[in-house]
DNA sequence: GTATATGCAAAGGTTTTGCACAGCC
DNA sequence: GGCTGTGCAAAACCTTTGCATATAC
């Protein structure tokens, strides 16, 4: 949805400009899997592009999520930024073992079918995780049920 | 389920004490209808009992969470506590309007079910907040869909 | 050339930690 | 009296902000 081609016209479009450390931030987060904190971020352009301040990685990640490049979900270590494109991934964190699991499209549209249906409210499921005990952890030691461990 | 009297066993089983902080504490929160971050609890608390340090409050609940009685869960402007005994509340919050609203037992309770029928998840909606767009947000100004505003 | 973006430094806020003293049991 | 809990102060983080300078257009 998102070529560079197309951010640079995005941006131009709004009077703003392309710059080596938008497009160092923005490469590194498009080769990103899954999501990324901002300060994890900010020490991984440090590596290759070093000078960048991490105010302007905070700066940027900001304007990226306004144009709908990128978007942020609180996971348990706090929030954290991923692709646009890859919305839809509704996270399954493990208060355990900390494995993470998605839940798929289809199965995210009908759990928010469901809370629409009854609460008339429109679920973005994808915003915050979904903590809870996953299958190993479940099958292995005590079973005393899903009690997230501390957080931070 | 826990009761002062009761607390106090559970302190004194494990070489714990009990103290003015920590029943202030556990009285603000007790009296707590929803929930409330470690912040604006030490902030009620200093108005009912000057001098308490912010320090104990993180470090009561803490050990509060730890021996069962309270927990704490993800919304939109962090982490807050809330009675142990309350949980099972599943925490609905408006992006646009900032409105919260409840989804019943049984409604969290089919919604885990189906997530762990399709990924052996147990899940615990508890403890983060799902996000989204209300009904009457949705019923009014533009309908873009659910898209979370910044967070902070 | 001009408006925008960056680096720098400082400030702001939250949470954690070390340590000596106070106080519960 | 001994061990736990607290206050205090400092530190550790993360994030934001103001301002002068650099730079994309």
């Amino acid at each position: 949805m998102h070529a560079p081609a197309d951010l640079v016209s995005t941006l131009r479009d709004r009077g703003l400009r392309m710059t080596p450390q938008r497009l160092a931030i923005l490469s590194a987060i498009m080769h990103t899997p899954g999501h990324i904190s901002p300060t994890a971020l900010a020490r991984r352009i440090q590596g290759e592009m070093p000078g960048v301040n991490p105010s302007t990685v905070y700066r940027t990640l900001a304007l990226l999520e306004e144009i709908g490049v990128l978007a942020h979900a609180h996971l348990e270590g706090g929030a954290e930024y991923h692709r646009a494109e890859e919305a839809g991934h509704v996270h399954l964190t493990c208060s355990r073992c900390g494995a993470g699991d998605d839940l798929s499209l289809e199965e995210a549209t009908r759990l928010q079918a469901m809370i629409e249906e009854t609460h008339g409210f429109h679920a973005d499921l994808t915003h915050f995780a979904i903590s809870g005990v996953c299958e190993t952890c479940w099958n292995s030691v005590d079973r005393t049920g899903p009690k997230p461990a501390r957080t931070r």
